[in-house]
DNA sequence: TTTTTGTATTTTGTATACAAAATGTAATGT
DNA sequence: ACATTACATTTTGTATACAAAATACAAAAA
């Protein structure tokens, strides 16, 4: 079977980083000529790349006056928050009843490097975390799920490319998840993943 | 301060009624220039439209091939049901916290014409039921969590016009959602959400 | 100075044109 | 008959053109 790739995602990626990087700042108006010249593209294909953008929370368009860099205030960041606690914590209790040894594998190989309890690199431990995150939702087979999950490019966002809570403390958390998922526990899976995010929820609600 | 409307949104309107009314039916190729004709507008207006509709899991694109209205099958209606009960339950949890009393005040307000214990009319406590779930949402005040709840077109497309199970079974169940709110209580009103959600997908998987 | 009004410029929204790919069809060969 | 190829048609993807609205700016009035 033959596959059809999607010929503007390599301009909706590039402006995905551009927003994701700060190149294009928070609140910041898009103006498309401008872009799509840059992008060495027409307006077409460009509003295309705009209009997923905006499904992904990462744009927003008011009509007849243009499209802005979606600026995330902090009820914004929390209110991800509560969806990212919803979901992931459904996601965990779907993987528990799922009995796939190759998903324990997957989970578990995204700490492997950081399990030595040497020093852990942050920018490694930073990847590896929104991996596993990722990879929680994509595991369950969910399409409906994995759909509605589009906050994982937030998180970059939010915190520049650190974290909410060093490591030390986060990588615990994500092997009581697993273990729980590898017990076939949905209820505490789901619990443990729950509490997770909403610790770093707590955290975010303070600053 | 000015509103400005949305100018396409006549076309995603029309478009979303004649997908769910059966006027274009599943799987069907929606061949562009033919209902941007009939609609009496062009393709670049028609697209965004078809791009929103994407985004709500009604339309699918396949690159270079077209657009198609989406064909539910059953393990897509499962794994929506399988959204629908992580969201909802998070919703009631949310408005239990909330110590609001309009928004009681509001959800009792769907089946206000149903307590009577008369008989139900079926249409009318079908529309009553969408409305109440819709509300659980959007009285969050939650933005991103109500972005990504777009599941209230699929009801009707799965079940037709009707429910999925009787309104003598689920009034209650409504009332139960209700009063956990109404008494704080954010585990009971997470719990009954989800348990409502969970007793039509169990139904949903047997036929 | 500040506000208002009129005009020029910019930018969005939509229609249209055209190239490239996909589809359909008829002719050819096995 | 069936498969294969060549060609015509359809349809998508992108660029461009143009109208309508929004914005910017300068001149006039308070």
């Amino acid at each position: 079977m033959i596959e059809y790739k999607n010929l503007n995602e390599p301009i909706y990626l590039k402006l995905k980083e551009m927003i994701l990087n700060g190149e294009l700042k928070q609140g910041e108006k898009i103006i498309q000529e401008k872009i799509a010249e840059t992008l060495g593209v027409s307006r077409t294909p460009l509003m295309k790349a705009l209009l997923a953008l905006e499904n992904e929370y990462l744009v927003e368009s008011i009509p007849r006056r243009g499209m802005y860099v979606r600026a995330l205030g902090k009820k914004e960041i929390i209110d991800i928050y509560v969806c990212r606690e919803a979901l992931e914590g459904m996601a965990a209790r779907l993987l528990a009843l799922s009995k796939d040894t190759k998903v324990i594998e997957a989970l578990k190989a995204c700490f492997y490097p950081f399990s030595s309890h040497k020093k852990i690199n942050i920018d490694a431990y930073s990847k590896a975390d929104e991996k596993f995150h990722s990879l929680l939702i994509k595991l369950t087979g969910n399409e409906p799920l994995d759909k509605i999950y589009f906050f994982g490019n937030i998180h970059e966002k939010v915190i520049g490319h650190g974290l909410v809570r060093p490591p030390e403390e986060t990588l615990e958390e994500h092997f009581k998840i697993i273990n729980a998922i590898e017990e076939e526990d949905p209820d505490r899976a789901e619990q443990y993943a729950r509490e997770h995010i909403k610790k770093s929820r707590a955290l975010l609600l303070d600053q």
